[in-house]
DNA sequence: AGATGCGGGAAGT
DNA sequence: ACTTCCCGCATCT
């Protein structure tokens, strides 16, 4: 049957090593592919020509942290935004926003409603830690980049990156084009479509 | 406008 | 000392 193909593990997972060794191993001859959905006590080895990896990406909400460390990158995750009534889709899911990263524009996110039953929205902080967010970290090294991870996430996947910049400029699309009213709208929630403005 | 990275600083352990 | 969190600044898309 198969040779060498009987561990699962990842690359960086068959080497013994610690995002904070002074030394990490140089002789790597192979790279983990990118994950998007890491989760739980895990270490990759990418390489260093990866797009995804070299822009410390993740499917996770994850903001940068300062760690006073110049060497590695840190970075939190910030959990999901969910309806507060929790009201189901009409595929039946749920909702799951992604955490805006910015501070101020988090801010705004969480005061707008459910855009499915007008619900407050609810921030789910990230716990999965020691009570604290999970943390990522990227260093790279040569050819090589290092991720470690720590905890396990307490809360639903958000929307990937991709659906949430996917859905921005569809928004977009639809705020520029009309001629601009700074106010309200002429005739009230009359028309056909008896509660518009509800997009994320 | 928002994502991302940097870094000073405060506070908890 | 180490970690977490807050904030402002800068760059890029
Ligand atoms: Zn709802
Ligand atoms: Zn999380």
């Amino acid at each position: 049957m198969s040779e060498d193909s009987e561990c699962v593990c990842s690359v960086g997972m068959k080497l013994s090593w610690d995002i904070n060794d002074p030394k990490l191993p140089q002789d790597t001859k192979q790279f983990d592919v990118f994950q998007e959905w890491t989760d739980g006590y895990v270490r990759y080895i990418y390489s260093a020509e990866d797009k995804n990896t070299q822009r410390h990406l993740s499917g996770w909400a994850m903001r940068n942290t300062n760690n006073h460390n110049c060497q590695i990158l840190k970075k939190s995750c910030l959990g999901v935004v969910v309806c507060s009534r929790g009201c189901l889709l009409t595929d039946g899911s749920r909702l799951t926003l992604r955490p805006a990263i910015c501070d101020k524009a988090r801010q705004k996110q969480q005061k707008k409603l459910c855009p499915s039953c007008t619900a407050t929205l609810e921030l789910l902080p990230c716990r999965g830690h020691s009570g604290y967010p999970v943390t990522n970290f990227w260093r790279v090294d040569g050819k090589n980049i290092f991720f470690q991870a720590k905890g396990v996430h307490d809360h639903p996947r958000p929307e990937s990156k991709s659906e949430t910049e996917a859905r921005r400029s569809s928004v977009k699309r639809r705020v520029s084009s009309p001629p601009v009213h700074p106010q309200e709208t002429p005739d009230g929630p009359s028309g056909p479509w008896s509660r518009p403005p509800l997009l994320c």
